[in-house]
DNA sequence: CTGAAAGCGCTTACAG
DNA sequence: CTGAAAGCGCTTACAG
C-alpha cells in the first residue's frame, strides 16, 4: 500500500506529531526541520488520507451537490459556479446527479456522509422530504429551486422579469399570447406563468391555459408541427426555457412560419444557441454562475457558525433580440443590453 | 453533534458491531433485529461518516475526476457520462476543475487524498508530470487527452475523421482550404490538424500553415471581420470546434458571407449550436457520454484488480449537414447520419 | 446469532 | 521545539 504518515516520520528521523504539523504549516516548526519532513514525504509520495484527517477533527472541508442529470449549459454553469467558488475557499466538491436515480434517498444519504453541507441544485429528484431530512444533520439549500420555509435558499426572480417581458409584446401589439411549459405547483415555471397572467391581466385579457409540455426539444419540435396544423392560434409564445423555444422557432421556420412576424417568440435561460438562432431569441438571462458561486459562499458561511439571509433572490436581465419583434419594429428596448452576452459581439 | 453507531446501538439495545452488520445487510442479522435496528437510525437521523468507514478499511468508493473549468456542452457531457455510470457502480465522484488554478497540484493532491482513483478529462492545467505523480500513487486514467505511455487512457479518434472531412471537401470542389486552432503538439487538435494535412497531401496539395487563434466564440468572429478584410482567401475552413466554427459562420454571415457558397466551414464536437445554426455545421460528434461512462468503468475495475487496455479509442460519427455545401450541391453525404443527433428531427 | 476489542491514519491537547 | 498517547467512528476477524 501506499506510505502512511509514519513511514514519512521514519524517513524524516522524526515523531509523526511533527511530521503533521511541519505539513500543516505549524510556525513551531523550524524551517530546516519542515523541509526535511517535506522532502520525505515527496520521496515517499505521501500523501495525507482525509479520512484520517476527518475522523481526527479536521471536518470533510467537502461539499455536496446534488443536481438533475446535467444537460445542456444550465445546470454546468450552475455547477462551475458553485465548484469555483467552493474551490476558492479551499473546499472540495462531490456532485450526485440525482435524476435517473431510483435509489435517491440512499445516495443521497450517502452524500451526507461524506460531506459538511450540501446544495440542493434546481428541481431534482430529491423531495422536499429528503432535504428537509437533510437539513435536519447539516447545513443545507436549495438553489435555483422553490424556497421552502426554515431552508436557506438562493434563486433569481421568475414573476417580475415574465410579467415585464409579457407586457412588453403586449405593447408590440400581439393579442393571441400562449404560455408554453409544465407550470408544476411551486415551481418557476409556475411563477413565470404567474407573471405571464399578470401581465395579461393588467392588460384587460383573458389568461388562457397553458400549453403543458415538456420543455425539451423534442416537445418543442412536434409543439410547432401541431400549431402548424391548427393554422397558428397565436401570436405570441412565451416559453418555460430557451430549449424549447429555439427548438419551436426552427420547427416553425421549417415548417413556412415566419418568426418574429407571423408569431413571436420568447423564451427563459439564455442558452448559447439562442444568440446564434436567426431571428436571436429574446429571453432572460439568469446569473447562474453567481447562483452557483453564491451557494457555496452561504455554505462556507455556515460551516463557520455564520448567519446567511434564508431567501436571496437575484436579479435576472432581460435579452432582447429580434424573436420578440421589438428589434425589427423598431421599438424601443426596454433595457440596453441587447444581444449581448458573456462575451457574444453580435454588432 | 450528530449521532453515531454507539448511540444507535444504545437505543437499539444492540452492540454497534449488531448496528454495523444489520446496515450493511449482513445476512446473519435476523430480520427482527435489522428493523429493530433501521427504525432506531432512522429516528436518530443517523448517517454513517464516511471518513469512519474508509479509516476501517472500506475504501473511498469515490473516484476523483479533474477537469478544465466547464463551459459549454462539452465538458458537461463527458462529466455526465462519468457520474451517471459511477453512480449505478455505487461509486461518488468528486469534481476537480483544474483551470485557472494557480495551486493545481495542491489541489489535484487534495483530491488524491479524497479518493480511490482518478480520471483527467481532457486538457486540463493538469501537467502530464502531475498525472503521472498521480498514477503513481492511485489507478489513475485520462479522457479525451493525449495518450502517455503507460497510463492508462481512452479517446475518440481524431486524425481519421478529419483526414475524411477534409477529403470530403476536396471532393466537393474546395480548393483553397484552411485549418483553424492552435495545433499544441499531443493535443487532439495537433491530430486533427494532421488528418487534414494528410487529405491535402493526398490530393497533391500544400499544406498551408494552420490559423492558430484560441478555439472560442471572441476568436472566432475576429477572425471572420479578419477574413472579410483580407477578401476571404479561402474556400473551406476546418475548425478545430464547433465553437469556433458557429461563431464564425454567424459573424461571416453578419459581413454578407454566403456560407457554404463563399465558404465551406466545418467544426468538430455537434454541440448543439451545430444543428440550429442556418446553414447547419458539418461536424464530427464524439461519443462524449460513453467516453465519460467508460473512464468510470475502466476506473472501477482497475479498483477490482481486473485489467483494461491501456488504450481504448471510440469511434466518431460525421454528422453532415449543410455548411460543407455537401446538401446544397447535392453530393450524396458519407454516412447516412445527416442532421440527426441525440433526438433532433430536423426534416 | 452476537459482543469485546483491535485497528485503520491522522491531529492535538498535554507534558516536557 | 517535540514526542507519547488518546481519540475520532467505524468494521471485522475472533471467540463464543
Amino acid at each position: 500500500m501506499s506510505s502512511n504518515i509514519y513511514h514519512v516520520a521514519e524517513r524524516a528521523g522524526v515523531s509523526a506529531s511533527t511530521v503533521s504539523r511541519a505539513l500543516r504549516g505549524d510556525r513551531r516548526i523550524p524551517e530546516a526541520t519542515r523541509q526535511r519532513v517535506e522532502r520525505a514525504a515527496s520521496h515517499l509520495n505521501y500523501v495525507p488520507r482525509m479520512a484520517a484527517q476527518v475522523l481526527a477533527g479536521q471536518g470533510y472541508r467537502t461539499l455536496g451537490m446534488v443536481l438533475p442529470h446535467i444537460e445542456g449549459t444550465y445546470y454546468a454553469e450552475l455547477a462551475v459556479g458553485f465548484e469555483m467558488r467552493a474551490s476558492e475557499l479551499d473546499l472540495s466538491v462531490v456532485v450526485l446527479q440525482a435524476n435517473h436515480h431510483a435509489a435517491m434517498s440512499g445516495a443521497v444519504r450517502r452524500l451526507v456522509g461524506q460531506c459538511d453541507g450540501l446544495a440542493f441544485l434546481a428541481k431534482s429528484a430529491a423531495s422536499d422530504e429528503l432535504v428537509a431530512e437533510v437539513a435536519r444533520t447539516r447545513p443545507t439549500l436549495t438553489v435555483a429551486r422553490t424556497h421552502m420555509p426554515g431552508i436557506t435558499s438562493i434563486y433569481a426572480e421568475s414573476a417580475g422579469p415574465s410579467q415585464q417581458l409579457t407586457a412588453h409584446l403586449l405593447e408590440l401589439g400581439r393579442r393571441r399570447l400562449a404560455f408554453v411549459g409544465p407550470v408544476d405547483p411551486g415551481s418557476d415555471i409556475e411563477a413565470r406563468h404567474r407573471g405571464f397572467g399578470r401581465a395579461l391581466t393588467a392588460a384587460g385579457l383573458a389568461v388562457p391555459e397553458p400549453i403543458t409540455v415538456p420543455m425539451d426539444e423534442p416537445a418543442g419540435r412536434a409543439l410547432a408541427r401541431q400549431l402548424v396544423e391548427e393554422d397558428l392560434p397565436y401570436d405570441a409564445l412565451v416559453c418555460g426555457n430557451d430549449e424549447i423555444a429555439v427548438a419551436l422557432v426552427h420547427e416553425l421556420q421549417e415548417l413556412g412560419v415566419a418568426v418574429p412576424d407571423d408569431v413571436a417568440v420568447v423564451g427563459w435561460d439564455d442558452i448559447r444557441v439562442s444568440r446564434y438562432l436567426r431571428p436571436g431569441l429574446t429571453t432572460v438571462a439568469q446569473p447562474l454562475t453567481e447562483l452557483g458561486g453564491l451557494a457555496a459562499e452561504h455554505l462556507h458561511q455556515l460551516l463557520q457558525g455564520q448567519p446567511v439571509p434564508e431567501k436571496t433572490v437575484l436579479d435576472t436581465v432581460l435579452v432582447h433580440r429580434q424573436s420578440c419583434g421589438c428589434i425589427t419594429a423598431n421599438h424601443p428596448p426596454l433595457q440596453q443590453r441587447s444581444n449581448h452576452s458573456k462575451g457574444a459581439r453580435t454588432p
